[in-house]
This record gives C-alpha cells, structure tokens and sequence, in this order.
DNA sequence: AAGCACCATGTAACATGGTAGTTTGACATC
DNA sequence: GATGTCAAACTACCATGTTACATGGTGCTT
C-alpha cells in the first residue's frame, strides 16, 4: 500500500485533451474554440474548459479574445524566432548544467534516446525517430536538476512542439543530418566538453528554426497569394 | 493610431491585487488565502478570484491545496536556488541579445536607471534605489527584443521579487557593493564587452542568491530550534 | 486518560444562470 | 449596387448554487 495521488481534476484532463489535440493537429492552427462547444463535446460543464483555456493561454497554445472567442495560436514570423531562441536558450543551459553537475543520469538518458533514434532511423520508422527525439531534448531539460528551469521550459515548449507537427508533414525533415547532429551532442557531452555540446545543440536548434521560417513563409504565401 | 488594448478584466485586476499584496509583503509567506474572504475584501465574486489563483500558482506565487485552501508560497532553499538560477540564466542571455543587437536602446535605459540608483544613495533613499534597481533589471530584460523569453521571464520573476520584500528589512542589503557591481555592468556593455558584462551580472545575482540563502537558513532555524 | 467514530464546518471543484460586449447578416436607404 | 442600420445570435465574463473532500472538535468507548 502506499498513498494514492489524487486523481486529476476536471480542468488537469480538459486541459491535457485540448492540448493534445492542439499539438497533434487534430485543432488546426487559428481555428475557434468555442467554451459551449468544447464543453458539450468533452463532456463537462464551461468552468473546467474555461480554467483549461486559461491555462493554454498562459502557454501560448491558445489566444482568448475577450467577448468573441478562443482561438488556436497563430504564430508570426517574429514569434517563431522568439520561440525557437527561447528554448535554446532554456535548453543549452539546462545542457550545461547537466554536463557538469549530472554528467552520468544525463549520458544514460541521452544514450538511450539517441539509440531509440537510430533503430527507428535503420527501420524507417518516422514516428519513433520523432519520439526519440523528443526523449533527447527531454534528457536534456531534465538533466539540469532545476525544476524551475524544467517548469519554464514546459511552460514554453508547447507552440513549438505544435508547430513541428502543423508545418512538417511526415518525411519532411531531414532526419540523416537530425541524427548526426544528435550523435554528435551526445559526443561533445560524453567527453565532456560543454562549450562544444552548447555550440552543437544552438546549431541543432537552429537548423529547426530555419525550418519553421521556411515553412512558414510558404504557408503565407499560399494562403496570400497577390 | 494602433489597436486599442482592452480594459482590463476583473479576475486580471483581482490577480494584480493579489499578487502586489503578496510582493509587497501585506499577505505572509505561507497565509491561507480563502477564495470567499478574498472575494468579499475585494468585493467581487469567487470567480476572478478563483481565475485569479490560478494564474498566481501558474507563476509559483500561490500554492493551492485541492479541497483544503490557497496558501502563498513558501520557499524551501532549494526553491530558491532554483529559481535564482533559473533568473540569472535568462536575465543572462538577455543581456547578451541586447548588447549585440540592441546596444543604443539598452544603454540609454540602463545609464537611466543608474542615475536614478546614484541619486537615490546619496540622498539615503532606500525605496528609490530598489526602484531604481528594478528599473535596471527590466532594461536587460526588456532590452533583449525576444517577446516570448519577456514573457517567460516575468511568468518566473515575482518569487524573487517577494522574496526580496520578505526576506530583507529595510537597509539590509550593502547598497553600496550593490551600487558598484551596477556601474560595472554598465561600463561593461558600454565597452561591448559583453562576456564580462554577462560574468559580472552573474556574480551580481550569485550575491543576491547568497543572501537569500542566509536569510532563510536563519529563518527556519529561529522557527524550529532545536 | 487515550483512542475512536461521528458530526459540524470550511474549502475548492464544478455546474449553471445572467449579463454585456461583439459579430453577422438581412434589410432598408441612398 | 453600395452603404448604413439594426436585430438576432454568439461569445466570454461574472455571479451564485451545489457537491465532494479535508479538517477539527466532541462525546463515546475502552
């Protein structure tokens, strides 16, 4: 016997259903998110949607427009760049601190994501190379032992990990260069040379960044076509 | 002419009371914050200030029990190393966007605020050098043009600003070493240097953290001697 | 006196009703 | 045909009612 955890509330499971659906692309970019309607289709009356939707806000997922609606975000050009050099931020001095303070649970948890990622590469299996790749950057943020660090980095990452599935269809990433790229972090942290790591994963993270500008650009352009 | 900005709404103006109550140190660290006596002080109903809560707990200021209360945050010293790390690693980065690319903006702001902090120590003015302090910090902050590291930095930042109010009495601090550590700062980024300046705002915040530890261990030990 | 169940009370979570601001589109007017 | 008007529908915001849970006290049992 040991104590239970309390079960999520209401607002908790709304909010991670919305959530998910935003990421996964089953909401579409800028599409409306009515309270009533969320609230019918979920199952659960207007207050734990509204709770939830406040909390999206606060993660930038969801835009709520007083009086006339929620909305899924929609992220400018400027945004994106905002957003990408954020989490590098976040993400290259979680690295560093995890190279220097918890050097063997951050090589064990990157090893084992960097294996899972060239399986799936060798199979050709896109969905697991991206599930590995999220567990990469997920050893990183969580090797750094600050959990304040860690709640301001998933308090953030969320539009970012919309993006990717909203403006990459399966297949469009260039997952050779993606996988040397990570083997090549793992590398510089293994021999421990943090300047090294850092310069490797800003890289690696801008390379995805010049992809959401890419992408999104041509989403404008079709979309505005003069 | 640009788009209007919406009045405030009520549960943002609760959350703005609340959240000064507790920087300003009027609501202890660790009080119960009942939603219904708040709504009745505030004399608004439960809602905003349930909204309210929640926004606060999402920016580590409340804590909310489910079922049992709200309660304003109390630190471990753990937290508080987080935290202050968390703060030195974006205020760092920061820093450095805005001595590349946004120098002149950066300076004039940061020249300001330390006119005002000279002019206030040496009329003695204590509360005029924490605003002139404040007013330093944000010119880093602010100064790094990246509207989502802003964001993510004002969600973790009051904490510390309560922290401050709670932790110190009045003169407790050594303005003066304070003083100069923001004078070099600014001769750092005047001179571009921007890894010295980044080195020494680093230091500069390791002081505050230092105190913090002090003050708190000291705390806990005068509430629970042995 | 110590341990126990039971009950009164306080709390946030959730549901629902009312209100005011916004949008939309039909329709009248020019 | 273009434009102004207005009403109806829709929205989030706020207020209030209801419920389930947590807690502290009281009196009974041992």
């Amino acid at each position: 016997m040991q104590p239970i955890d309390h079960p999520k509330s209401l607002m908790e499971v709304t909010a991670a259903k919305i959530r998910n659906a935003i990421i996964s692309g089953e909401l579409p970019l800028g599409s409306k998110l009515s309270e009533q309607r969320l609230a019918d289709t979920l199952g659960v009356s207007r207050s734990p949607v509204r709770d939830a939707l406040a909390a999206l806000q606060s993660e930038g997922l969801v835009r709520v427009s007083p009086k006339r609606g929620s909305f899924v975000f929609t992220p400018e050009l400027r945004d994106v760049d905002d957003l990408c050099e954020h989490r590098a931020v976040l993400e290259t001095a979680a690295l560093r601190m995890g190279i220097t303070r918890n050097h063997a649970m951050l090589m064990q948890q990157m090893e084992h994501a960097v294996a899972a990622m060239h399986r799936a590469l060798t199979g050709n299996d896109t969905t697991g190379y991206s599930t590995g790749d999220r567990q990469f950057h997920r050893a990183i943020i969580e090797g750094c032992g600050n959990r304040s660090l860690l709640r301001g980095y998933n308090h953030t990452i969320s539009p970012v990990k919309a993006l990717r599935t909203h403006l990459f269809t399966i297949m469009d990433e260039d997952t050779d260069r993606s996988m040397r790229e990570h083997t090549a972090i793992l590398e510089a942290c293994r021999s421990g040379d943090a300047d090294l790591a850092v310069t490797l994963l800003e890289e690696h993270i801008d390379h995805l960044t010049a992809a959401f500008r890419i992408k999104l650009s041509l989403e404008a352009e079709t979309e505005a076509p003069e």
